[in-house]
DNA sequence: TCGAAATAGGATAAAATTACTCCTAATTTA
DNA sequence: TAAATTAGGAGTAATTTTATCCTATTTCGA
């Protein structure tokens, strides 16, 4: 029931481009800015480039950006990108993962809680975040 | 970000407890109704009895009930009993666990929503799940 | 054209967590 | 006392997480 690692970093990386507006950051960069290694933060930055959020520009002046303004990616894209889809329980993404769901009286709850929690991750933008002053 | 097994089981015994109405069950009873590994069934049930929830009595006519109506076990506390307190990042339980978190603007995210979790899993109580019509 | 700088992707591995099992001790009832 | 039952500790296999490293490819600019 915890977020991990990698999407925590890659949340981290989405900021981090956000941040930079469009000037391309090199992995190297990125990691040391948010207190990454590089090596995870290559890997983490390649699904995020599958995943269509960011951009990447090999060679000597390449790196990464972020692939659409930062008010068209939301924290839920990018938790998903790099750890699939949301599943708060196994029956909730596919209810033929647990046979008991036609007669369990808990499955709805799981999956009402986890479209609340989809709706309010989909809700804050990189923008959003952007202009939130942490406290 | 998935509920372990081991809470959806907590969950089942709890939901098979409140049904049987305060005649104690047996781990065996409990297990197969629920399609469960008696074994595992039984760490999960003695998880249950520390935290508060179930009780139990040993020998011949031994055997779990709740230890309190359903109607004050709400689904939190039993996924809390087994799995510990819920922490959807590791600063929300504790900010200490990240450096960065006096200047992370994802950070008052996570405690937001987690707060919604909580308080939205603290409100289906095993007397209302009792009730509800699986569908 | 070559070399340096950078990402792409695959393979590998250590550590942690999950999902169990098994055994012995203690307790309770008949 | 025997049978039924939970209590608790120890152990284990599988899976997931959290990385690291190597080689190939691309790009830029001298
Ligand atoms: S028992 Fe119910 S909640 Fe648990 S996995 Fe099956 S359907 Fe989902
Ligand atoms: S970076 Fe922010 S969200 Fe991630 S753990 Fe640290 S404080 Fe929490």
């Amino acid at each position: 029931m915890q977020l991990t690692r990698e999407a925590d970093y890659a949340v981290r990386c989405v900021l981090y481009l956000a941040s930079a507006g469009g000037r391309p950051a090199a992995v190297g960069e990125i990691a040391e800015a948010q207190g990454m290694s590089a090596a995870f933060t290559a890997k983490i930055l390649q699904k995020l480039v599958n995943a269509g959020i960011a951009a990447s520009r090999r060679g000597v002046k390449g790196g990464f950006v972020l692939a659409r303004p930062p008010a068209e990616t939301t924290l839920l894209e990018v938790i998903e990108a790099v750890q699939g889809p949301l599943a708060l329980n196994i029956c909730v993404v596919d209810r033929k993962n647990c046979d008991r769901n036609s007669r369990c009286s808990v499955h709805p709850v799981w999956v009402e809680v986890q479209a609340d929690m989809k709706k309010k991750l989909e809700s804050y933008t990189f923008e959003r975040l952007l202009n939130s002053s942490p406290r």
